[in-house]
DNA sequence: GAAGATTAAGGTTGGATTAACGTTTGGGTG
DNA sequence: CACCCAAACGTTAATCCAACCTTAATCTTC
Protein backbone atom coordinates (compact mmCIF):
# COMPACT_ATOMS: atom_id res chain seq x y z
CA UNK A 1 0.00 0.00 0.00
CA UNK A 2 1.29 3.20 -1.39
CA UNK A 3 1.11 6.23 1.18
CA UNK A 4 2.24 9.82 0.90
CA UNK A 5 3.16 11.73 3.97
CA UNK A 6 3.23 15.62 3.79
CA UNK A 7 4.09 16.80 7.09
CA UNK A 8 6.23 19.59 8.48
CA UNK A 9 7.67 18.54 11.60
CA UNK A 10 11.02 16.49 10.69
CA UNK A 11 10.77 14.43 13.97
CA UNK A 12 6.82 13.59 13.49
CA UNK A 13 7.65 12.66 9.81
CA UNK A 14 10.15 9.99 10.53
CA UNK A 15 8.71 8.82 13.37
CA UNK A 16 5.60 8.07 11.35
CA UNK A 17 7.40 6.94 8.16
CA UNK A 18 9.08 4.12 10.15
CA UNK A 19 5.90 3.18 12.13
CA UNK A 20 4.08 3.07 8.75
CA UNK A 21 6.69 1.21 7.33
CA UNK A 22 6.53 -1.08 9.95
CA UNK A 23 2.75 -1.70 9.26
CA UNK A 24 3.81 -2.68 5.47
CA UNK A 25 3.13 0.84 3.60
CA UNK A 26 4.89 2.13 1.37
CA UNK A 27 6.35 5.44 2.34
CA UNK A 28 6.86 8.47 0.47
CA UNK A 29 7.49 11.37 3.19
CA UNK A 30 7.86 15.05 1.99
CA UNK A 31 8.01 18.47 4.03
CA UNK A 32 7.42 20.93 1.84
CA UNK A 33 3.46 21.90 0.13
CA UNK A 34 4.57 22.19 -3.11
CA UNK A 35 6.46 19.35 -3.15
CA UNK A 36 4.23 17.36 -1.49
CA UNK A 37 1.38 18.35 -4.46
CA UNK A 38 3.90 17.40 -6.65
CA UNK A 39 4.04 14.03 -5.79
CA UNK A 40 0.38 13.71 -5.22
CA UNK A 41 -0.38 14.43 -8.52
CA UNK A 42 2.54 12.37 -10.16
CA UNK A 43 1.79 9.42 -8.76
CA UNK A 44 -1.39 7.28 -8.11
CA UNK A 45 -1.42 6.40 -3.97
CA UNK A 46 -3.50 4.79 -1.74
CA UNK A 47 -3.62 7.28 0.57
CA UNK A 48 -2.22 10.29 1.70
CA UNK A 49 -2.10 11.82 5.00
CA UNK A 50 -1.17 15.82 5.06
CA UNK A 51 -0.89 18.03 7.81
CA UNK A 52 -2.52 21.36 7.24
CA UNK A 53 0.72 23.86 8.44
CA UNK A 54 3.03 23.33 6.16
CA UNK A 55 5.72 25.52 4.32
CA UNK A 56 5.83 26.36 0.47
CA UNK A 57 1.83 25.40 0.25
CA UNK A 58 -0.92 25.27 2.80
CA UNK A 59 -2.53 22.30 3.03
CA UNK A 60 -5.95 22.48 1.95
CA UNK A 61 -4.19 24.50 -1.13
CA UNK A 62 -2.83 21.05 -1.63
CA UNK A 63 -6.30 19.65 -1.23
CA UNK A 64 -8.00 22.02 -3.13
CA UNK A 65 -5.78 21.69 -6.16
CA UNK A 66 -5.71 18.12 -5.92
CA UNK A 67 -9.16 17.66 -6.43
CA UNK A 68 -9.10 19.89 -8.77
CA UNK A 69 -7.03 17.78 -10.73
CA UNK A 70 -10.12 15.15 -10.57
CA UNK A 71 -7.43 12.97 -8.34
CA UNK A 72 -10.01 10.97 -5.55
CA UNK A 73 -7.21 9.99 -3.58
CA UNK A 74 -8.04 9.56 -0.03
CA UNK A 75 -6.89 11.97 2.47
CA UNK A 76 -6.79 11.94 5.76
CA UNK A 77 -5.56 15.02 7.54
CA UNK A 78 -3.93 16.04 10.08
CA UNK A 79 -4.78 19.31 12.23
CA UNK A 80 -4.10 20.55 15.72
CA UNK A 81 -7.30 20.98 17.94
CA UNK A 82 -7.97 24.79 17.46
CA UNK A 83 -7.66 24.36 13.86
CA UNK A 84 -11.70 23.94 13.81
CA UNK A 85 -12.33 26.00 10.96
CA UNK A 86 -9.75 24.51 9.14
CA UNK A 87 -10.99 20.88 9.81
CA UNK A 88 -14.11 21.95 8.41
CA UNK A 89 -12.63 23.19 5.30
CA UNK A 90 -11.33 20.33 4.81
CA UNK A 91 -13.32 18.14 4.99
CA UNK A 92 -15.51 20.54 2.44
CA UNK A 93 -12.90 20.47 -0.05
CA UNK A 94 -13.14 16.67 0.06
CA UNK A 95 -10.79 15.19 2.58
CA UNK A 96 -12.39 11.63 4.15
CA UNK A 97 -10.68 11.70 7.57
CA UNK A 98 -8.78 13.62 9.96
CA UNK A 99 -7.18 13.53 12.95
CA UNK A 100 -6.41 15.45 15.84
CA UNK A 101 -3.09 16.13 17.12
CA UNK A 102 -1.22 14.41 19.21
CA UNK A 103 -1.91 11.83 17.34
CA UNK A 104 -2.39 7.81 18.54
CA UNK A 105 -0.54 6.07 15.97
CA UNK A 106 -2.89 2.90 16.93
CA UNK A 107 -5.63 4.86 15.58
CA UNK A 108 -4.26 6.79 12.22
CA UNK A 109 -3.05 3.41 11.51
CA UNK A 110 -6.62 1.76 11.66
CA UNK A 111 -8.49 4.79 10.12
CA UNK A 112 -5.63 4.72 6.96
CA UNK A 113 -6.31 1.13 6.75
CA UNK A 114 -10.25 1.83 6.44
CA UNK A 115 -9.47 3.98 4.39
CA UNK A 116 -7.72 1.87 1.88
CA UNK A 117 -10.03 -0.78 2.40
CA UNK A 118 -13.01 1.72 1.32
CA UNK A 119 -10.57 2.53 -1.37
CA UNK A 120 -10.42 -1.27 -2.92
CA UNK A 121 -14.17 -2.05 -2.47
CA UNK A 122 -13.45 -4.33 0.60
CA UNK A 123 -16.42 -4.19 3.27
CA UNK A 124 -14.43 -6.52 5.82
CA UNK A 125 -10.81 -6.70 6.71
CA UNK A 126 -11.06 -10.66 6.41
CA UNK A 127 -10.68 -12.49 3.28
CA UNK A 128 -10.98 -16.02 2.46
CA UNK A 129 -9.79 -17.83 -0.19
CA UNK A 130 -9.48 -21.63 0.13
CA UNK A 131 -7.92 -22.64 3.02
CA UNK A 132 -6.31 -19.50 3.32
CA UNK A 133 -7.47 -16.50 5.52
CA UNK A 134 -6.24 -13.05 5.59
CA UNK A 135 -6.63 -10.28 7.74
CA UNK A 136 -5.90 -7.22 6.92
CA UNK A 137 -6.70 -5.30 10.36
CA UNK A 138 -4.68 -7.60 11.97
CA UNK A 139 -1.89 -8.08 9.69
CA UNK A 140 -2.36 -11.68 10.50
CA UNK A 141 -2.85 -14.51 7.97
CA UNK A 142 -4.18 -18.62 8.68
CA UNK A 143 -3.71 -21.25 7.09
CA UNK A 144 -5.57 -24.53 7.76
CA UNK A 145 -6.41 -22.39 11.35
CA UNK A 146 -2.71 -22.22 12.22
CA UNK A 147 -1.43 -19.16 12.00
CA UNK A 148 1.55 -18.14 9.90
CA UNK A 149 3.92 -15.23 11.01
CA UNK A 150 4.55 -13.24 7.44
CA UNK A 151 7.05 -10.12 7.54
CA UNK A 152 6.29 -7.21 6.52
CA UNK A 153 6.76 -6.74 3.28
CA UNK A 154 5.40 -10.20 2.42
CA UNK A 155 2.23 -9.38 3.99
CA UNK A 156 2.36 -6.08 2.09
CA UNK A 157 3.10 -7.98 -0.85
CA UNK A 158 -0.16 -10.37 -0.28
CA UNK A 159 -2.36 -7.93 0.95
CA UNK A 160 -1.65 -5.74 -2.76
CA UNK A 161 -2.34 -9.01 -4.59
CA UNK A 162 -5.52 -9.71 -2.57
CA UNK A 163 -6.83 -5.81 -3.24
CA UNK A 164 -6.11 -6.51 -7.09
CA UNK A 165 -7.63 -9.89 -6.88
CA UNK A 166 -8.63 -11.42 -10.32
CA UNK A 167 -5.87 -8.45 -12.02
CA UNK A 168 -2.24 -9.80 -13.29
CA UNK A 169 -0.49 -7.64 -11.74
CA UNK A 170 3.29 -7.16 -12.96
CA UNK A 171 6.75 -6.69 -11.32
CA UNK A 172 6.95 -3.47 -11.75
CA UNK A 173 3.46 -2.51 -10.84
CA UNK A 174 4.39 -4.43 -7.69
CA UNK A 175 7.37 -2.83 -7.31
CA UNK A 176 6.43 0.72 -7.23
CA UNK A 177 3.15 -0.24 -5.02
CA UNK A 178 5.87 -2.29 -2.44
CA UNK A 179 9.11 0.52 -2.25
CA UNK A 180 9.07 4.43 -1.34
CA UNK A 181 9.95 6.13 -4.47
CA UNK A 182 10.06 4.81 -8.11
CA UNK A 183 11.89 2.58 -10.33
CA UNK A 184 15.28 2.64 -8.25
CA UNK A 185 14.87 -1.31 -7.42
CA UNK A 186 15.84 -3.74 -9.25
CA UNK A 187 16.97 -7.36 -9.60
CA UNK A 188 14.32 -10.34 -8.36
CA UNK A 189 13.08 -9.16 -5.40
CA UNK A 190 9.80 -9.66 -6.04
CA UNK A 191 9.95 -13.50 -6.97
CA UNK A 192 11.95 -13.84 -3.86
CA UNK A 193 9.37 -13.02 -1.60
CA UNK A 194 6.43 -14.34 -3.35
CA UNK A 195 8.50 -17.44 -3.35
CA UNK A 196 8.74 -17.02 0.63
CA UNK A 197 4.85 -16.20 0.67
CA UNK A 198 4.05 -19.20 -1.30
CA UNK A 199 6.21 -21.47 0.82
CA UNK A 200 4.26 -20.65 3.85
CA UNK A 201 1.07 -20.58 2.94
CA UNK A 202 1.01 -23.83 0.82
CA UNK A 203 -1.38 -26.61 1.25
CA UNK A 204 -0.61 -30.13 -0.09
CA UNK A 205 -2.84 -30.69 -2.70
CA UNK A 206 -3.61 -27.78 -4.00
CA UNK A 207 -3.32 -25.27 -6.15
CA UNK A 208 -0.85 -22.71 -5.08
CA UNK A 209 -2.84 -18.82 -3.70
CA UNK A 210 -0.45 -16.67 -5.75
CA UNK A 211 -0.05 -17.98 -9.64
CA UNK A 212 2.16 -16.77 -12.09
CA UNK A 213 1.54 -15.28 -15.78
CA UNK A 214 4.63 -16.03 -17.62
CA UNK A 215 5.21 -12.54 -18.83
CA UNK A 216 2.93 -10.78 -17.02
CA UNK A 217 3.47 -11.17 -13.45
CA UNK A 218 1.15 -12.67 -10.79
CA UNK A 219 -2.56 -13.03 -9.62
CA UNK A 220 -4.39 -14.17 -6.99
CA UNK A 221 -7.50 -15.63 -9.13
CA UNK B 1 5.69 4.56 -32.34
CA UNK B 2 5.06 8.27 -33.69
CA UNK B 3 6.79 10.93 -31.23
CA UNK B 4 6.84 14.78 -31.14
CA UNK B 5 9.58 16.56 -29.79
CA UNK B 6 9.19 20.19 -28.40
CA UNK B 7 12.72 21.11 -27.76
CA UNK B 8 14.26 24.93 -27.12
CA UNK B 9 17.72 23.45 -27.35
CA UNK B 10 18.88 23.05 -30.84
CA UNK B 11 21.96 20.63 -29.21
CA UNK B 12 19.50 18.73 -26.91
CA UNK B 13 16.89 18.34 -29.68
CA UNK B 14 19.04 16.89 -32.06
CA UNK B 15 21.03 14.62 -29.28
CA UNK B 16 17.41 13.27 -28.01
CA UNK B 17 15.90 13.19 -32.06
CA UNK B 18 18.56 11.30 -32.65
CA UNK B 19 18.94 8.61 -29.67
CA UNK B 20 15.08 8.30 -29.62
CA UNK B 21 15.33 7.24 -33.31
CA UNK B 22 17.79 4.80 -32.38
CA UNK B 23 15.23 3.20 -29.70
CA UNK B 24 12.07 3.00 -33.01
CA UNK B 25 10.38 5.78 -32.73
CA UNK B 26 9.46 7.95 -35.26
CA UNK B 27 10.21 11.43 -33.85
CA UNK B 28 9.29 15.13 -35.65
CA UNK B 29 11.59 17.76 -33.72
CA UNK B 30 10.28 21.31 -33.38
CA UNK B 31 12.06 23.72 -31.36
CA UNK B 32 9.12 26.58 -31.37
CA UNK B 33 6.30 26.44 -29.21
CA UNK B 34 3.54 27.67 -31.62
CA UNK B 35 4.70 25.52 -34.30
CA UNK B 36 5.03 22.65 -31.63
CA UNK B 37 1.15 23.12 -30.79
CA UNK B 38 -0.02 22.90 -34.86
CA UNK B 39 2.28 19.67 -34.90
CA UNK B 40 0.77 18.58 -31.99
CA UNK B 41 -2.79 19.18 -33.64
CA UNK B 42 -2.23 18.24 -37.12
CA UNK B 43 -1.00 14.64 -36.61
CA UNK B 44 -1.79 11.94 -34.21
CA UNK B 45 1.49 11.35 -31.91
CA UNK B 46 1.68 8.44 -29.35
CA UNK B 47 3.59 10.82 -27.39
CA UNK B 48 4.75 14.02 -26.83
CA UNK B 49 8.06 15.13 -25.40
CA UNK B 50 7.21 18.78 -24.02
CA UNK B 51 10.00 20.82 -22.84
CA UNK B 52 8.54 23.86 -20.88
CA UNK B 53 10.98 26.76 -21.78
CA UNK B 54 10.06 27.83 -25.26
CA UNK B 55 10.09 30.33 -27.33
CA UNK B 56 6.87 31.44 -29.59
CA UNK B 57 4.52 29.78 -26.82
CA UNK B 58 5.24 28.66 -23.24
CA UNK B 59 5.04 24.78 -22.88
CA UNK B 60 2.55 25.41 -20.25
CA UNK B 61 0.05 27.24 -22.81
CA UNK B 62 0.83 24.33 -25.19
CA UNK B 63 -0.40 21.54 -23.19
CA UNK B 64 -3.43 23.63 -22.03
CA UNK B 65 -4.33 24.08 -25.96
CA UNK B 66 -4.09 20.32 -26.37
CA UNK B 67 -5.92 19.60 -23.54
CA UNK B 68 -8.27 22.24 -24.57
CA UNK B 69 -8.63 21.08 -28.00
CA UNK B 70 -9.80 17.23 -26.10
CA UNK B 71 -6.38 15.61 -27.09
CA UNK B 72 -5.42 13.10 -25.17
CA UNK B 73 -2.17 12.05 -26.53
CA UNK B 74 0.40 11.30 -23.57
CA UNK B 75 2.53 13.74 -22.95
CA UNK B 76 5.90 13.81 -20.74
CA UNK B 77 7.55 17.29 -19.80
CA UNK B 78 10.82 18.13 -19.29
CA UNK B 79 11.63 20.60 -16.77
CA UNK B 80 13.99 22.32 -14.72
CA UNK B 81 14.81 21.02 -11.22
CA UNK B 82 13.73 25.03 -9.50
CA UNK B 83 10.53 24.77 -11.99
CA UNK B 84 8.68 23.19 -9.03
CA UNK B 85 5.52 25.59 -9.47
CA UNK B 86 5.44 24.66 -13.40
CA UNK B 87 5.45 20.77 -12.47
CA UNK B 88 2.57 21.34 -10.66
CA UNK B 89 0.96 23.32 -13.41
CA UNK B 90 1.51 20.97 -15.88
CA UNK B 91 0.29 17.70 -13.66
CA UNK B 92 -2.74 19.71 -13.39
CA UNK B 93 -2.98 20.30 -17.02
CA UNK B 94 -2.95 16.65 -17.76
CA UNK B 95 0.59 16.02 -18.41
CA UNK B 96 1.30 12.18 -17.92
CA UNK B 97 4.69 12.04 -16.11
CA UNK B 98 7.80 15.05 -16.17
CA UNK B 99 11.54 14.25 -16.05
CA UNK B 100 13.78 16.68 -14.54
CA UNK B 101 16.56 17.83 -16.65
CA UNK B 102 19.75 17.11 -16.84
CA UNK B 103 17.84 13.89 -18.41
CA UNK B 104 19.10 10.50 -18.53
CA UNK B 105 18.20 8.89 -21.70
CA UNK B 106 17.71 5.41 -20.75
CA UNK B 107 14.86 6.62 -17.87
CA UNK B 108 13.41 8.90 -20.58
CA UNK B 109 13.33 6.07 -22.99
CA UNK B 110 11.83 3.79 -20.13
CA UNK B 111 8.96 6.05 -19.57
CA UNK B 112 8.04 7.04 -23.11
CA UNK B 113 7.62 3.49 -23.67
CA UNK B 114 4.97 3.01 -20.35
CA UNK B 115 3.37 5.76 -21.58
CA UNK B 116 2.93 4.20 -25.33
CA UNK B 117 1.84 1.20 -23.72
CA UNK B 118 -0.76 2.54 -21.31
CA UNK B 119 -1.88 4.52 -24.30
CA UNK B 120 -2.49 0.96 -26.09
CA UNK B 121 -3.80 -0.50 -23.14
CA UNK B 122 -6.16 2.03 -22.15
CA UNK B 123 -8.69 1.98 -24.61
CA UNK B 124 -11.92 0.30 -23.80
CA UNK B 125 -10.70 -2.78 -22.01
CA UNK B 126 -12.94 -5.14 -23.24
CA UNK B 127 -14.16 -5.78 -26.60
CA UNK B 128 -16.40 -9.10 -27.79
CA UNK B 129 -16.11 -9.64 -31.34
CA UNK B 130 -18.62 -12.71 -32.25
CA UNK B 131 -17.52 -15.55 -29.33
CA UNK B 132 -14.03 -13.90 -28.85
CA UNK B 133 -13.93 -11.40 -25.88
CA UNK B 134 -10.72 -9.37 -25.31
CA UNK B 135 -9.80 -7.95 -22.06
CA UNK B 136 -7.21 -6.03 -22.69
CA UNK B 137 -6.92 -4.72 -18.98
CA UNK B 138 -6.45 -7.97 -17.20
CA UNK B 139 -4.85 -9.54 -20.37
CA UNK B 140 -7.33 -12.02 -20.73
CA UNK B 141 -8.95 -13.76 -23.68
CA UNK B 142 -12.18 -15.59 -23.69
CA UNK B 143 -13.48 -17.66 -26.27
CA UNK B 144 -17.00 -19.27 -25.68
CA UNK B 145 -16.99 -18.61 -22.13
CA UNK B 146 -13.46 -20.40 -21.81
CA UNK B 147 -10.51 -18.55 -20.88
CA UNK B 148 -7.72 -19.10 -23.40
CA UNK B 149 -3.84 -18.23 -22.35
CA UNK B 150 -2.19 -16.20 -24.49
CA UNK B 151 1.30 -15.45 -24.54
CA UNK B 152 2.74 -11.87 -24.52
CA UNK B 153 3.90 -11.51 -27.73
CA UNK B 154 0.46 -13.25 -29.31
CA UNK B 155 -1.56 -10.33 -26.59
CA UNK B 156 0.63 -7.71 -27.73
CA UNK B 157 -0.10 -8.63 -31.45
CA UNK B 158 -3.96 -8.83 -30.75
CA UNK B 159 -4.17 -6.08 -28.87
CA UNK B 160 -2.50 -3.89 -31.64
CA UNK B 161 -4.93 -5.36 -34.19
CA UNK B 162 -7.75 -4.28 -32.19
CA UNK B 163 -6.40 -1.26 -31.26
CA UNK B 164 -6.66 -0.85 -35.15
CA UNK B 165 -9.45 -3.08 -35.66
CA UNK B 166 -11.05 -2.11 -39.47
CA UNK B 167 -7.55 -1.14 -40.72
CA UNK B 168 -5.30 -3.52 -42.63
CA UNK B 169 -1.93 -3.76 -40.72
CA UNK B 170 0.97 -4.12 -43.49
CA UNK B 171 3.64 -6.91 -41.48
CA UNK B 172 6.20 -3.84 -41.39
CA UNK B 173 4.46 -2.08 -39.40
CA UNK B 174 2.94 -4.67 -37.07
CA UNK B 175 6.71 -5.65 -36.93
CA UNK B 176 7.36 -1.74 -35.81
CA UNK B 177 4.72 -2.08 -32.93
CA UNK B 178 6.19 -5.16 -31.25
CA UNK B 179 9.65 -4.50 -31.72
CA UNK B 180 10.72 -1.58 -30.95
CA UNK B 181 14.18 -0.72 -30.90
CA UNK B 182 15.33 -3.57 -32.49
CA UNK B 183 14.29 -3.06 -36.01
CA UNK B 184 15.67 -5.85 -37.96
CA UNK B 185 13.58 -8.59 -36.98
CA UNK B 186 12.85 -10.52 -40.31
CA UNK B 187 11.36 -14.08 -41.62
CA UNK B 188 8.27 -14.96 -40.33
CA UNK B 189 7.55 -14.27 -37.05
CA UNK B 190 4.32 -12.52 -37.67
CA UNK B 191 2.91 -15.10 -39.59
CA UNK B 192 3.97 -17.48 -36.62
CA UNK B 193 2.30 -15.32 -34.02
CA UNK B 194 -0.82 -15.11 -36.05
CA UNK B 195 -0.90 -18.94 -36.67
CA UNK B 196 -1.21 -19.51 -32.88
CA UNK B 197 -4.06 -17.08 -31.80
CA UNK B 198 -5.61 -18.42 -34.69
CA UNK B 199 -5.45 -22.11 -33.17
CA UNK B 200 -6.44 -20.88 -29.76
CA UNK B 201 -8.80 -18.69 -30.26
CA UNK B 202 -10.63 -20.82 -33.28
CA UNK B 203 -14.47 -21.01 -33.16
CA UNK B 204 -15.81 -24.08 -35.30
CA UNK B 205 -18.05 -23.11 -38.49
CA UNK B 206 -16.91 -19.47 -38.03
CA UNK B 207 -14.29 -16.68 -39.86
CA UNK B 208 -11.37 -16.43 -38.31
CA UNK B 209 -10.86 -13.34 -35.84
CA UNK B 210 -7.68 -12.38 -37.64
CA UNK B 211 -8.41 -12.47 -41.70
CA UNK B 212 -5.35 -11.97 -43.90
CA UNK B 213 -5.77 -9.80 -46.77
CA UNK B 214 -2.88 -11.18 -49.60
CA UNK B 215 -0.77 -8.97 -50.63
CA UNK B 216 -1.52 -6.30 -47.79
CA UNK B 217 -1.82 -7.71 -44.43
CA UNK B 218 -3.76 -9.04 -41.31
CA UNK B 219 -7.16 -7.27 -40.52
CA UNK B 220 -9.80 -7.99 -37.57
CA UNK B 221 -12.58 -7.25 -39.16
C1' DG C 1 23.12 -11.52 16.96
C1' DA C 2 18.67 -12.49 15.15
C1' DA C 3 15.11 -11.36 11.86
C1' DG C 4 14.23 -9.53 7.74
C1' DA C 5 15.56 -7.64 3.26
C1' DT C 6 18.26 -8.00 -0.69
C1' DT C 7 21.55 -9.93 -3.93
C1' DA C 8 23.59 -13.62 -6.34
C1' DA C 9 23.79 -18.07 -8.57
C1' DG C 10 22.12 -22.38 -10.47
C1' DG C 11 18.67 -25.17 -12.44
C1' DT C 12 14.27 -25.52 -14.93
C1' DT C 13 10.59 -24.27 -17.91
C1' DG C 14 8.23 -22.37 -21.61
C1' DG C 15 7.85 -18.64 -25.00
C1' DA C 16 10.20 -16.69 -29.03
C1' DT C 17 12.42 -17.39 -33.18
C1' DT C 18 14.13 -19.90 -37.04
C1' DA C 19 13.80 -22.87 -40.72
C1' DA C 20 11.74 -26.16 -43.47
C1' DC C 21 7.91 -27.71 -45.88
C1' DG C 22 3.02 -27.81 -47.23
C1' DT C 23 -0.90 -25.02 -48.98
C1' DT C 24 -3.38 -21.40 -51.15
C1' DT C 25 -3.88 -17.61 -54.30
C1' DG C 26 -3.99 -15.10 -58.48
C1' DG C 27 -2.38 -13.99 -62.84
C1' DG C 28 -0.31 -15.37 -67.17
C1' DT C 29 -0.39 -18.58 -71.00
C1' DG C 30 -1.64 -21.83 -74.44
C1' DC D 1 -11.28 -21.97 -69.76
C1' DA D 2 -8.04 -25.09 -67.81
C1' DC D 3 -3.65 -25.31 -66.50
C1' DC D 4 0.64 -24.00 -64.39
C1' DC D 5 3.83 -21.41 -61.76
C1' DA D 6 5.60 -18.37 -58.50
C1' DA D 7 4.86 -15.71 -54.75
C1' DA D 8 2.43 -15.24 -50.56
C1' DC D 9 0.78 -17.48 -46.80
C1' DG D 10 0.02 -21.35 -43.15
C1' DT D 11 1.76 -24.86 -40.13
C1' DT D 12 4.83 -27.66 -37.64
C1' DA D 13 8.98 -28.98 -35.31
C1' DA D 14 13.55 -27.95 -33.38
C1' DT D 15 16.49 -24.81 -31.14
C1' DC D 16 17.68 -21.08 -28.27
C1' DC D 17 17.25 -17.89 -24.74
C1' DA D 18 14.84 -15.19 -21.31
C1' DA D 19 11.75 -15.63 -17.49
C1' DC D 20 11.07 -17.97 -13.53
C1' DC D 21 11.89 -20.66 -9.06
C1' DT D 22 14.57 -21.84 -5.39
C1' DT D 23 18.36 -21.92 -2.21
C1' DA D 24 22.13 -19.84 -0.04
C1' DA D 25 24.93 -16.07 1.07
C1' DT D 26 25.34 -11.25 2.17
C1' DC D 27 23.79 -6.97 3.85
C1' DT D 28 20.66 -4.08 7.17
C1' DT D 29 18.41 -2.93 11.04
C1' DC D 30 17.13 -3.09 15.62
Amino acid sequence: MKLLLVEDSQRLRNALKKGLEKEGFAVDAIGDGAEGLEWALAYDYDVLVLDLMLPGMNGLDLLARLRNAARQTHVLILSAKDQVQDRIRGLELGADDYLIKPIDFNELVARLKALVRRRYAAKSPITTIGAVKVNTALNQVWCNDREVALSPKEFALLQFLLAKRGRVMSRDLIRDHLYEGYGDVTGNVIDVVVCKIRKKVRVAGQADLIQTKRGFGYVIP
